[in-house]
DNA sequence: TCATCTAGGTCAATCATGTTGACATAATAC
DNA sequence: GTATTATGTCAACATGATTGACCTAGATGA
């Protein structure tokens, strides 16, 4: 291993970053509880949130879009897409130039559901960022976005 | 990285806001990707990463232990600390003073393969440390335990 | 026009990750 | 000597997700 701690004794040092790589891990699953336990009220998933969340940031997008985004089977993706279209959460309507693609909306009541969900964790993130500052709000980002490595 | 939209709860603020929840995930997910093909080659899967990790954390812990910290059933925990054991990753040995009990301890490939592991992931964190500062990695520090909130 | 391609939907089988319930065994504690 | 504790194991089940195969409706191009 390579020893990129300059002064700290290497035992610490690796002591430290079992720290962060603990707290990354902490801070995932508080982020994420809440949203959990609301779609469980639901009888939902964590996929209907993925589902609700990019519908709602890429409005007007088709099936095919949702599945790249998401990443996961077409099979898969149909059952509970059904499902929030059934319940009224997402609403799908033909598009006219070429009437074999859907284009997927949130309804006014998916919408709501969205900011419940996601809004929750917004608010934690401003919160946080709040109680920290600016420019821990930024260092936060710079070092997150360099754990995340090159994005496609 | 020039997206901080400060104090102002605009549309613009919530969008910043999507973008750090964002850049959790995929670096959450950064993390854990290295291991987890190290660990499918093996055969194995996160569970047995996560007991070798807290195994090499707590040496000499108990099955009751490891249970408490992983938070699984106990039927769970079973099969993979077993498969460990009989791959030679994991010593197990009577408590002395309460045979009941098996103190839990890493053998030296367990631990060579903990290393591997857990040790790409601290390379990581220690690689974007050294790239972002001491101050960016203390103000990561912060905000991450903040997310978390308080621990038990 | 007709053959073919594309977007989407659906049935069924399968796998992985975990859970609960029930019960077993060995050792300790009272 | 009985009750309790630490651990192990069998079995059934739930959930999340995949692959394969096949289907329809609509678009497109020779």
């Amino acid at each position: 291993m390579i020893d990129l701690d300059d002064g700290n004794p290497t035992e610490a040092r690796e002591a430290a970053l079992n720290r962060a790589l603990e707290a990354l891990h902490f801070a995932f699953r508080a982020v994420t509880a809440r949203p959990d336990a609301m779609l469980a009220d639901l009888g939902l998933g964590r996929i209907h949130h993925r589902i609700l969340y990019f519908v709602g940031r890429a409005p007007e997008g088709s099936v095919g879009d949702l599945l790249a985004i998401l990443g996961v089977s077409k099979q898969y993706l149909n059952r509970p897409l059904r499902q929030l279209q059934q319940v009224g959460y997402i609403h799908a309507a033909p598009d006219p130039a070429d009437r074999r693609v859907k284009r997927l909306t949130l309804t006014p009541s998916g919408a709501e559901l969205e900011a419940a969900l996601t809004g929750d964790q917004r608010q934690r993130f401003a919160r946080v960022f709040a109680e920290a500052g600016p420019e821990a709000e930024a260092h936060w980002r710079r070092v997150t976005a360099l754990l995340a490595g090159p994005r496609p």
